[in-house]
DNA sequence: TATTGTTATACTCTATAACTATA
DNA sequence: TATAGTTATAGAGTATAACAATA
């Protein structure tokens, strides 16, 4: 078996982060009866007031993808539609009270989920590994 | 706005890199036709003959849900389905010569489209995340 | 009896194309 | 005319439950 480079080796490492990360991810999700993307939605949702098609855009799906998505969240009573202020043909998604709670419990349930693959790290690894996650992410775009 | 604590960076910037590189896959999985859980069974198979139970454990998938995903990416020519040398219940998986074809033509691809969000990184710290994420997937299970 | 895989069914996610209402 | 969003439609991914063949 040849060799493999070290960028090869770190590509491989992203790939395989990646996928037991969005696992861990989509367990969580599908505990609290959502999807993946749903989890997304109310994650972005939490700080933020946007239109469809801005949350199309934002998660790389088409506007018809979102409005199936935002119906059956609001039929969870997770997320509200609301008119927009300046165009009458947009429409703002906006976090319930019910789906800030939703979110909030996701967000503590993701940190322990994801607390086997990182808590056997010594602390100075995490710091490290965390300032290089951030730098490599601060690049991209 | 309250600070962060370092750990909780730690779990933000593994979600944000999940989603990133679990994006750029879907890309070339699309851009290839495929899914990314296909993207993924092509690669698993590159290496290993596995029966359709042990495919869908792999994958943390039913098994009814294998059989469409093998019958599809067999319509493709993608992987046969062979029967199994030991027992006459199960059936193997096998990538055809195309499909050993499209999965080192995807793994090519992988390494381009992650190279935005490497290329950037200094040659020492690429090496130093490669080796910290090495450590913490070794550790997990 | 238990296990391997398939089939039938149903729901979600996703995209494309055609449409409505507003800009 | 162009844009924001919806609806209709279709295909893929997924799970559950019932089933056939084999162990």
């Amino acid at each position: 078996m040849q060799e493999m480079s070290e960028d090869a080796r770190l590509v491989d490492a992203l790939g395989e982060t990646a996928f037991r990360t969005m696992g861990a991810l989509t367990g969580i999700a599908a505990d609290a009866g959502l999807s993946l993307t749903q989890l997304r939605v109310l994650a972005i949702l939490r700080d933020r007031r946007l239109r469809i098609g801005d949350l199309a855009e934002y998660l790389g799906l088409e506007k018809s993808t979102m409005t199936g998505l935002v119906a059956r969240a609001s039929a969870k009573g997770l997320l509200a539609r609301e008119p927009n202020a300046e165009d009458a043909r947009a429409v703002d998604v906006v976090l319930t009270p019910a789906g800030h709670d939703v979110a909030r419990s996701l967000e503590a349930a993701i940190r322990y989920a994801l607390l086997p693959l990182t808590d056997r790290l010594p602390a100075a690894d995490r710091r490290a590994l965390g300032a290089l996650l951030e730098r490599m992410l601060s690049y991209h775009l």
